[in-house]
DNA sequence: GCGTTATTGAGATTGAACAACCATTGCTAA
DNA sequence: TTAGCAATGGTTGTTCAATCTCAATAACGC
């Protein structure tokens, strides 16, 4: 016996599925205890350990922010981070012309593009 | 009388104007103590306050690592984050079509593009 | 010089993210 | 069913960046 099917990961990778956006550790959790009251934060961590070793999510770095996490395998995109409301969201990928960009001698192995601004909702709110 | 001007501020201003990459505190502090031993990383950090709040260097933030600082009003550029030496790199700006993935409603503010790889000098020590 | 007081350096402290701990819970394979 | 043990949840521990404390130091106006 290894690994055992609980409701608490059923329910945590569900959060995944039904997002269209990158979540935090917090985002999560509170989403996942609507379905499963009483989930910990402990059980949140782990998961998403087990679930980004499996390959089954990404995880989403933003500068001077915790960690993001999105499911895995998804087209090239790039992320909006809204100054607001601190929500992330996912936007179209564009591959522009970065070789062009890199020094000589330097390789290029990834790169990260993010957007800062006001999403739809704020923008609407504070307009 | 209000600002003094001390040994430990110019050795670090001189730091900043004579690198030509953003550096992180830990830089600083090394690059800093070369010039003045014994100096201490509280310094660092209230000395950076100081210039940042003068305007006189910018912050640049990186997914996951701690920030960088840089002489303020350098023309627009990226950063190449080297994954094996963990310095940071300026790389010329480009002004990619960024407003063609901004989804509608979303007001674009800001952004940030980073490039990960290796520098020249890591490039070559593990060919 | 001298005195005032801004500044410093070393260590203690905070705050955040996350891992570890452990008694209890609840899958699951006979 | 039920025993065995993976998983949970609440808490404490750890790590690291950054700030705070405070006695000692050193700018600088006079």
């Amino acid at each position: 016996m290894t690994q055992r099917s609980t409701r608490q990961r059923e329910v945590i990778r569900d959060v995944f599925r039904t997002s269209d956006r990158p979540l935090s550790t917090q985002e999560v959790l509170h989403a996942a205890q609507v379905h499963k009251p009483g989930l910990g934060i402990a059980t949140v961590y782990r998961t998403i350990k087990l679930l980004s070793a499996a390959g089954w999510i990404d995880t989403v770095r933003l500068p001077g922010l915790p960690p993001r996490y999105e499911l895995a395998g998804r087209p090239h995109h790039h992320h909006f981070y809204c100054n607001h409301c601190g929500r992330a969201f996912e936007v179209p990928g564009s591959q522009p012309l970065l070789d062009a960009l890199v020094p000589s001698g330097f390789v290029l192995e990834h790169h990260d593009l993010v957007l800062y601004g006001r999403c739809a909702t704020c923008a609407l709110a504070t307009a």
